[in-house]
DNA sequence: GATGAATGAGCGTTCATTCAT
DNA sequence: AATGAATGAACGCTCATTCAT
């Protein structure tokens, strides 16, 4: 009535809510119809297929949690306290929406036509949000110039992806993300070891 | 003849083959078992089910991978060589086994009992070869000691896996994996900042 | 605005080239009113669903059509040259008109409604034409009395349905229907044997 | 048990029972499985499809049919009398198996798989018993020389066919089908004309 | 141990038709 | 009359797994 796309919101909503519970390939397609107060076909009128309801979830979904993840690096003003900032977004994502994180991290991945493909850009232009710190860093002289970008993005989003698994799939969550966040930008940033002993030269004097 | 439990290996060897072919979900039973030379039925005197499989196929190439991280692990000396053999040795797999790295990467994530019902030992013991590397430098005073080590494993194997997954995606790769490691390894080590700057203290002198 | 039903006539316009371009089963409604330049629902305005759109062209070609062997008829003389004209004009029409063709011999039949339903008047009006001549015939004394019109019409209707579906069948027709027609009058008038011989006192003498 | 092919046999046998009952379309896999004792996924161990049952069971009656049909044509020694051998074979197979005579005139038909991709050689080995009859009859110089076989075949099996048809769809049958196969081959032997009387020349005197 | 014929649960998707506007 | 968004019934087929031999 009120929202334009009624249904295909109310279809999405419902769709996150039974892959959460059900995983993606237990969930019904008719499950989801119910749920979405719609019938089985009117889905269709909307979405290709099942996976492409999945795929559509993440594609939302991604674009405003990327418009966030932008405010929040841009609210900072150095280098190392915006990639502080990207990955404590990151990971608070996934602690204050754990069905969305459940469906990003489980059961997108059990979905053959997002891993093989998938050509949506919003992974893309979420990677290059690390991209583009890595690089802006890079000419302020504050990242190492030999630091690939695109590796790099690969990496730390690698990082905070495995990390964010584990932390659904341990339901009861020994560690806190907070925490966690703090600590991977720690490593990204300053490195494992310690920075006054200088590697190259060895452990020893 | 020859060999004990031929047919169960001549079983793995042929689920290799059809599951980088046609990905885990198009994979038949049937096939494998003509691959294998067996009845389909003896599958199933030998595993429980086609996930079973799969999960054996990982559970074993895993023991001699481990096997061969540790020795290259062992072959170093300093804890910064050991994490960089590690790395190494890691991403040399995924380029040396190119259909067994398509199984690891992307296949093995689409069955639900991997995923949320594996209890096997080999991930954990791989990810704990991380961990001790960490514990042992933070012993040795060469890593910091604030680094929590059950992290650290999650956070370099996440980097890894995800260029990994990357590689094995991109069938015409871009990059360097040898290249990579190095960059992995130089990220972990010593971040991405320039160490001489104080992050503190901001990048301006 | 010219023509009164101006959609109806549209309708089945491009129903013919729908049907006789994807078959009645998978002809899509949808797509017939696409070609038709209406909505899917104003169909139902002028028809009660998918096969009586085929029964509604079939009816409206067969009265076309109908007069038009009506008038090949009475051109003709004689009975036998009235039944040859028949004959002309029912293996012409099929030549002359490829779509229809394909969607009388074959589509028509894959419907259901149409098979076991069919309550329409033009097909037995057609096969009466044919009736009609034979008792004619017989009334001149120029065909055998014993003849019973209701089976002669469907003897000589299906002799020409079947040379027709076949002719529509082999895209490449091998042999050239206005010498079939010929032919087949031959047969239905003079019977296949070589008339001089009685064949009631067999072949030889 | 006892028979080679025993769930095969069953099959068939249940599907000619249900097609004949429901018609083509409206007969549902499952229920055919039941009827023939065995599982839904069975009926796929011995045939690719529903389609595939169907011109099954068309292939192998004809297959008998055939046979029983040269066995009459043999059985007679003149051409005239093996063309009527056969024309009263064909009909008394229609009125003595009234389902099979259902499948075949209707529910065969509305198979799409039949009509546009049969490929099979029974239909056109039955069609060549006529046609090498035909061919007999002109070496033998009973049958005009000018007849061709290949047509003639067509426009005796289509006048049978059509006679057929309406005698299964007309359920309470007004006429007598082995009297009509007498009128049938006197119409094909001799034309419904008045073989004294030249067609020629006219009917009048 | 080995076989492979048999099982049967399971479901995404289509599309003719309807009906509120 | 016309629209077209919404409906929802309907089902063939696959294939992992079993089990009698």
């Amino acid at each position: 009535m009120s929202f334009k796309n009624d249904k295909r919101t109310r279809i999405l909503r419902a769709a996150v809510k039974v892959f959460a519970q059900k995983g993606f390939y237990n969930a019904k397609v008719a499950e989801i119809a119910k749920g979405a107060g719609v019938a089985d076909g009117t889905i269709y009128l909307y979405f290709k297929g099942k996976d492409e309801i999945l795929i559509s979830i993440f594609e939302e979904e991604m674009a405003k949690f990327i418009a966030k993840a932008h405010a929040q690096i841009e609210s900072a003003s150095q280098i190392d306290h915006k990639l502080r900032a990207f990955i404590h977004t990151h990971l608070d994502f996934v602690k204050n929406n754990p069905k969305l994180a459940q469906v990003f991290q489980l059961e997108l991945r059990q979905s053959n036509k997002f891993i093989k493909e998938y050509t949506g850009s919003k992974l893309k232009e979420y990677l290059n949000l690390i991209g583009e710190l890595i690089s802006e860093g890079q000419r302020q002289g504050v990242i190492r110039a030999d630091i690939h970008p695109g590796l790099a993005k690969r990496a730390i989003f690698g990082a905070l992806d495995e990390v964010a698994t584990q932390w659904v799939l341990l339901k009861r969550n020994k560690y806190d993300l907070r925490q966690s966040a703090d600590q991977i930008a720690d490593m990204f940033l300053r490195g494992v070891t310690n920075n006054q002993t200088s590697m190259k030269g060895g452990a020893s004097p």
